[in-house]
DNA sequence: AAGTGTGAACCTCTTCACAGCA
DNA sequence: TGCTGTGAAGAGGTTCACACTT
């Protein structure tokens, strides 16, 4: 099986989610100029997409929705379902449990863990909340293998660090800060401070183009 | 001038950061394959992002970090200053509103909307709160030229158009739907979906591979 | 006629490798 | 000597354009 690229991932879940729409809505069969309309793309990159997954559809019908959509979902989640833990039940944690509650019953949040006392041993969003010092067990009980990383900067190496050694195989960290992880781990810093501060060099820099 | 790459611009947004804590403490000159360590790039990138912002350091000394981060925060923000909105105070918002707090004097969110009036008139993380119809005399007003869109996906249009209309240059959205703007209006999703699903992805891969 | 699948051209960004400088 | 700045090569992703299918 070849490899599909990176770019390619990000867009099909987009592309998943419109789909579970367009299948809620009994649509049957759709373009790729369509869909590449309401996914914001070009037709060529969506079909250049599809190819990377090995899906095909027909001239003069399109793609079959409900197949493609289930076909993506294959590809970007694990079938038989992926469990995910939560580090750091601050705002944004917290943003983050509420956001996931309902959705991907293929992919939850399953464990979120804080050091504070305060937090750990409820319920917050559908999600247990326990103490940092019993991640490794719950994550190796409950073969969590993604970590989402919303601690303050200054503890972010330490919280990857743990999951890293829990087995964890994939981090999205949220902290501002580039961590350190082996090659065998993937990990994507989301940063929000680099999203405004690009936003604002185009805001500038548009008004005088 | 010439165009700057935007990858560029994203790590210098991390770049900027990291120079201001070297500036704190004290670090005069530093070579570009430390500030790469210190960022995780390599030096040869490094270089090349501050040959983009027409930036010299000296064989033998480095770069200036004073000199280097005062540059770099002038590529990036407005010297004279520039205003950001949010619309949406939900748990994302108010996760954003926090975390802005203190940073960044020269890029700050001076107002935030939503319309639910229980939300409106008072002050959230140093940051006043308004209705949403006063949205456009606002901005106006306090020539805010950034968006940050917080609000659920099924009003995250009519968010935008009306940050539009009202001016604004450009936007992060952190809606998890493709959203339209004019032409020269700059736009960024940032989809914490696709981040996870992407995440689940390589953890499903890495253990295969 | 109006789609899809895809080789090839194109564009953007990264890395190499080395001349030139302190 | 050991760095910086940069031409040139390479890698990755996008778009073009067209043969093929229904």
């Amino acid at each position: 099986m070849k490899e599909i690229p990176i770019k390619t991932i990000e867009r099909l879940s987009l592309y998943g989610r419109v789909l579970e729409m367009l299948v809620k809505e009994k649509r049957a069969h759709i373009y790729s100029h369509e869909l590449a309309a309401l996914t914001g793309g070009t037709p060529a990159r969506l079909r250049r997409d599809l190819m990377g997954i090995g899906y095909s559809g027909s001239p003069g019908k399109g793609y079959n929705v409900s197949e493609l959509q289930k076909e993506i979902s294959e590809v970007l989640v694990d079938p038989s379902g992926q469990q995910v833990a939560l580090v750091g039940i601050g705002n944004l944690g917290r943003a983050i449990l509420t956001y996931f509650r309902v959705r991907r019953p293929k992919l939850k949040i399953t464990a979120a863990f804080d050091n504070d006392a305060e937090k750990t041993g409820r319920v917050i969003s559908g999600c247990r909340c326990y103490h940092i010092d019993d991640m490794h067990d719950i994550i190796k009980k409950d073969a969590i293998s993604v970590g989402i990383v919303t601690v303050p900067a200054a503890v972010a190496q330490r919280a990857v660090d743990r999951l890293v050694t829990a087995g964890i195989k994939a981090i999205v960290n949220w902290a501002p800060v580039p961590l350190h992880v082996p090659d065998d781990v993937f990990m994507e810093t989301r940063d929000i401070t680099m999203s405004l501060e690009k936003a604002a060099y185009f805001a500038k820099k548009g008004t005088s183009a």
